[in-house]
DNA sequence: CTCAACGCTCACATCGATGTGAAGGTCAAG
DNA sequence: CTTGACCTTCACATCGATGTGAGCGTTGAG
């Protein structure tokens, strides 16, 4: 498929899908008229992009998430320098943490809500 | 303290101190002199925004998150508008996709290096 | 008294992610 | 053969989060 299908099929931008590529983040085919040249998979990879994107990994970062991400793990260990295990284990903490961070942070909002939503709640019954 | 010191504290440069105040996050109180002047409870508020910055989230929503962030909840449903609440609804969704989707790509990073790690040890035990 | 270390404001610079638009090529339908 | 809807590259603009530094006030120690 061609970039403007993409887009929509993704929701991403024409130009943020070219940004992508400027960023060694997708690698399209080229037709011989020079258009972009997508396949199917790139829809799921756009997806995981752009969903990296917005928990605000930097896009040097999901290049290299990127590799072993994608479920038949077709690069193996021959492949991995050490550095990149090294990487992708302190990524994989830096996840952690986060995921942590914004758990807690969720809950207090539930919390929140809880007390609040409560409290109308009987504030209704009251006045009702 | 002064904001010196809560930069040092904090890890969170004097800049962006005042840029958190100026986005309406926190305010210090002013000595006589002028001097910025904040309080302990100031450290945690500011670990707080800066780990929801680096989560993503926009100082414009921080704003609307802190009011139910602190522990003890001093602010009752009568101060909360219909609309905050609809806010933090959406804003605790959000949260749980993010935290889903990250959760799914830390496990596809934890997969992969489990692979690769057992290959390298095999090898290793080959070679050896 | 003076100097270093801090604070203040203000403004301009940078960086990454994005938008926008100009100038032009390709192609299918009328 | 033209027109409209695509595509290309290139460049400049914007936006939010940050850095940097100029110019100036405050304060405490020597």
């Amino acid at each position: 498929m061609r970039i403007g299908e993409l887009a929509e099929r993704t929701g991403v931008s024409r130009r943020l899908l070219r940004y992508y590529e400027e960023q060694g983040l997708i690698t399209p085919t080229r037709s011989p008229n020079g258009y972009r040249e997508y396949g199917e998979p790139h829809v799921d990879v756009v997806q995981q992009i752009k969903g990296l994107l917005d928990a605000g990994l930097p896009t040097r970062i999901i290049q290299q998430l990127l590799p072993c991400l994608d479920k038949p793990h077709t690069i193996y260990a021959p492949f991995v320098t050490p550095e990149m295990i090294v990487t992708l284990q302190h990524e994989q903490a830096r996840l952690s943490e986060r995921i942590e961070f914004l758990t807690r942070n969720r809950d207090a909002i539930a919390d929140y809500l809880g007390t609040v939503l409560t409290v109308s709640e009987r504030r209704e019954q009251v006045t009702s």
